[in-house]
DNA sequence: AACTGATATGTTATATTATAACAAATTAGT
DNA sequence: ACTAATTTGTTATAATATAACATATCAGTT
């Protein structure tokens, strides 16, 4: 375990990535007496076949393929308890949802999103926290909810695209 | 003029405040050549009406009532102008648009979006914009754009709310 | 096992937000 | 006046999201 998050590296291993954020999932679920039902838990791994982030109507087509009978709503209803749960994060200059590793506790965090490869990182960046409650209490304003999202090229893309263009 | 921007307050003169952000506007369209035309002007004027961040399609009905021809493109091409001009700024998580004051340099911002009663404060928020470069930089993230928007409960409602609900 | 209230899903309809594509009009510079 | 560039008009449609009500399933109790 490193000192922070990193990035989902264009090799690491993504299945068993998703397997332990199923699993985690399971567990939180069972923990807090609430149903990781089938169509949940359906949504909740169409959402980690990538650290990209989904959109609601890709998700629901994906959907259609194994549930005929599945509606927008059949995904949005999903989409709400998963972010109830916090086993995923709403990207908001996206309209679109990631997985969320650390669900175990309530956290914030940072959303660094890549315009190349479209992957998204998630970071609890606490100093950056740190600064922004310091910055509302001398705005004298309670904080609700954070939305902190960087849009820009990660790593390994600024990495493999000097020759690319 | 005070150290940091106030957020607007209950009994500010707003219309001096909206006055003000389209003499601005037009200084700025005249410097940089370009072209503040009429349905631009009355999209600018109309979201400084408030500081609460205002809908696309709000704007076209108000718009419809001016300008019977005007339809969903008129809208957001004056919206992609005056956001390409720095003179709003879209407020991620709303799905809507606020005026900017600060239009004149190329700048971050935090926006203060309070639930109560919807105003939207814009603030530099230095301190915070230090901690994010430096996390940025940590993760190796070349920035392009950023999105910072604090969900809450301001310092007027905060203050006359105990009574309410 | 049947009953019951709560939770989850099915289904239809519609609201909201945003863009594409092409034609016509206006503007700025010559 | 001519021309190229910009802006606007217009129609159509794509993409995102919610409302409302019926039905089904689940968890706990009798
Ligand atoms: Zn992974
Ligand atoms: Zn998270
Ligand atoms: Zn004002
Ligand atoms: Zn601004």
């Amino acid at each position: 375990m490193s000192a922070y998050i990193e990035s989902p590296s264009p090799t690491h291993n993504h299945d068993a990535c998703r397997t332990k954020a199923i699993q985690i999932a399971d567990r939180i679920c069972a923990e807090r007496g609430v149903q990781l039902t089938t169509i949940r838990r359906q949504v909740l791994e169409l959402i980690w076949n990538s650290h990209k982030a989904t959109k609601a109507y890709d998700l629901l087509d994906q959907m259609k393929l194994v549930q005929h009978s599945a509606k927008p709503a059949t995904v949005y209803r999903a989409l709400d308890f998963l972010l109830d749960q916090g086993l995923i994060h709403r990207v908001e200059s996206l309209n679109a949802f990631i997985g969320c590793t650390c669900s175990e506790q309530k956290h914030e965090q940072l959303l660094l999103i890549c315009l190349q490869c479209h992957e998204v990182e998630e970071r609890p960046g606490k100093r950056v926290m740190q600064a922004v409650s310091k910055e509302l209490s001398q705005a004298e304003f309670t904080p609700h909810h954070k939305a902190i999202e960087i849009q820009g090229i990660c790593k390994y893309c600024t990495q493999s695209e000097p020759n690319a263009m």
